[in-house]
DNA sequence: CGTTAGCACTCGGGACTAGAGAGTGCTAAT
DNA sequence: ATTAGCACTCTCTAGTCCCGAGTGCTAACG
């Protein structure tokens, strides 16, 4: 399955090309544009014998080479050359990143943003969160006389509120007593722990802790909820969108509930960066994308995803370091926040 | 300037037939299509006088006619009928409406999902929100020793939270403190009045107090930060958008960025419904597309804004009832919440 | 006078054709 | 093994033609 040293490079050049050019590309122009060693005829005949080893098909006769999702995929196995991204640019994101604010939406957002524009196509980065969520802490707030609004603090810093109606109308005062009792019995319990808990509860405090269980359980859910799309616009001016048909299709790809079905993270679990290529997603609509995912995080298990959606023809070595990159950055960003020890200063 | 009794419902049908047809019309088709007691030739020379004063136009000679934003005005002003909607829509509306929880912004996602349905366009609904901010409570919540978590609790219950750095480490006992003191201080001050305030503060409290006062006001600009859109697949699956180009037009107003450019809320203080068509509006972006917006929300003024976007040729009569209808309908929503008066529990 | 029939004229768009350009695959020579 | 040469294929663009829908005008009509 390995391909001689002369088809590898060939592979390899035709890939640069066509990524560069979104045009197939031929032998004639081949050899013209990077001077190669040999004729046209014989570049025509290396390139016969990748096709029949399915590196690169033929949209028709007389047309040039397009690399298949096979070649891509032995491209980014074994053909690129992912050399760490240029200082400057580390630089720049960096700096981008370092202006965020403090709210963690923000931070998302940012990293969509920068990421987005450093690889010039679409990116998805979801929300941080712990494996299992765990109450930090209850408030109860009197809206009007039945009506009160419920926050939830969350560990690692997540807090969701919901207005919450009583079937009697209750002071602040209650309320607070309430939130204490609550505080006392469930602080750093999950959903499920919750649940199963033995303590005394008055009919209005069940009432209550059952809110507060509802809120966890469905953070620990999702994970696309709130997550961070930025780059759309980018993504959908290159050649390849330019009938509004397959606009459409990549807009609905992108639809945020359809996220979680074409952008499996779970494949992200593990370390590293995560490539997928074309069918190599099951979803038919993703085949003629690419994805490539991250997880990110603190060591300690708090984190979330980001991934890049773009057509099958991008600059894979540029994307993978860039998302490598930034989830490391991430990474660190949580560190100094939720983690006891300090974040490297430098890279 | 008022049209003749003919050329008044002439006008009113060739708009009938564009909105559906999406193509010019001819006089032709016309008198066959709803069998008008005039001869064609009779047609052409009212839709001629018609041309003559703005109301129609011509894309080229031997094409039909198409109205034009003067058209649409006239239509919207003194033609159509805005007849109430159909019980059984109201019906179906309301419904759909009241499954939703209690979180606001998965209201007001609802409301826009609801809506862009109903019209089949674009659908903006921003978050409620108060003319001021208020502070109604703090909390801050540690999460490791030099940082915390601080929860801003507003009056009509809007929180927002961020992570707060201090310059050293500090136990829940002294945020607990800190907070404390800052309610009693702060509770029901505003921005501005909280930075006026004369209240003796420790550094650290001053470094809190500063925080919250950015939350405050960073809460009472904007408006679109957290609104939801529905319905941008709808309305670009619409023949206007047959070519790409339109389409990243469209997509381009509709980027959240751009929404307080592009539309107007301020036009929507008053009461009932405003529409805006084509050029009314001053962005060149906008001139293909019409608005019709409202405010919607509580006597009391808490409350926020939602736009139906679409192209001009879009059903006027429809979008407006619905507009209203569902203004009213959040607003009552609203009201159950926040108001003293109970809402009205039919319409 | 308002209305109508008749007719010449105008465009846009679809179907068809021709030719240029880019590229292939094969064969025979080096 | 490589290359030059060549016939062949296929897309893309421009050009042409023609149909259909629609207009605007004029002259006739009730």
């Amino acid at each position: 399955m390995t391909l001689t040293e002369r088809r590898a490079r060939l592979l390899s050049l035709i890939i640069s090309e066509y990524v560069d050019s979104a045009t197939p590309v031929g032998s004639e122009a081949m050899v013209r544009r990077y001077e190669l060693p040999f004729s046209s005829a014989t570049i025509r005949n290396e390139m016969a014998r990748l096709e029949e080893e399915g590196y690169v098909s033929h949209p028709h006769t007389s047309a040039g080479r397009v690399p298949s999702d096979k070649g891509y995929r032995y491209y980014v196995e074994a053909l690129m050359e992912e050399r760490d991204l240029p200082s400057q640019t580390k630089q720049t994101i960096r700096h981008q990143f370092h202006q965020a604010g403090r709210e963690e939406d923000e931070w998302v957002h940012l990293a969509a943003a920068v990421l987005a524009r450093a690889v010039e196509n679409a990116a998805v980065v979801t929300m941080p969160r712990t494996a299992e969520s765990r109450l930090k802490r209850v408030e109860l707030v009197s809206i009007q006389d039945t009506s009160a609004l419920l926050v939830v603090v969350m560990q690692q810093a997540r807090v969701k509120q919901q207005v919450l109606i009583f079937p009697e109308p209750m002071e602040q005062d209650q309320l607070t007593a309430i939130s204490n009792h609550l505080n006392q019995g469930f602080a750093g319990l999950s959903a499920t722990e919750i649940s199963r808990s033995q303590v005394q509860l008055t009919q209005l405090e069940w009432h209550v802790a059952n809110a507060v269980r509802e809120v966890l359980a469905s953070t620990d859910q999702g994970g696309f909820d709130e997550a961070a799309m930025e780059g759309v616009r980018t993504v959908l001016q290159k050649p390849e969108f330019a009938t509004s048909e397959k606009m459409l299709n990549l807009l609905d790809v992108l639809e945020r509930r359809n996220l979680p079905k074409f952008i499996p993270l779970a494949e992200a679990s593990g370390e590293g960066v995560t490539v997928m290529i074309g069918a190599e997603n099951e979803q038919d609509a993703m085949h003629d994308y690419s994805l490539v995912i991250s997880r990110y995080g603190t060591p300690g298990g708090i984190g979330g995803a980001m991934a890049v959606v773009g057509p099958t023809r991008m600059h894979y070595p540029r994307t993978i370091s860039t998302v490598r990159f930034l989830s490391q950055l991430m990474g660190e960003m949580l560190s100094t926040f939720y983690d006891e020890t300090p974040p490297p200063k430098d890279a």
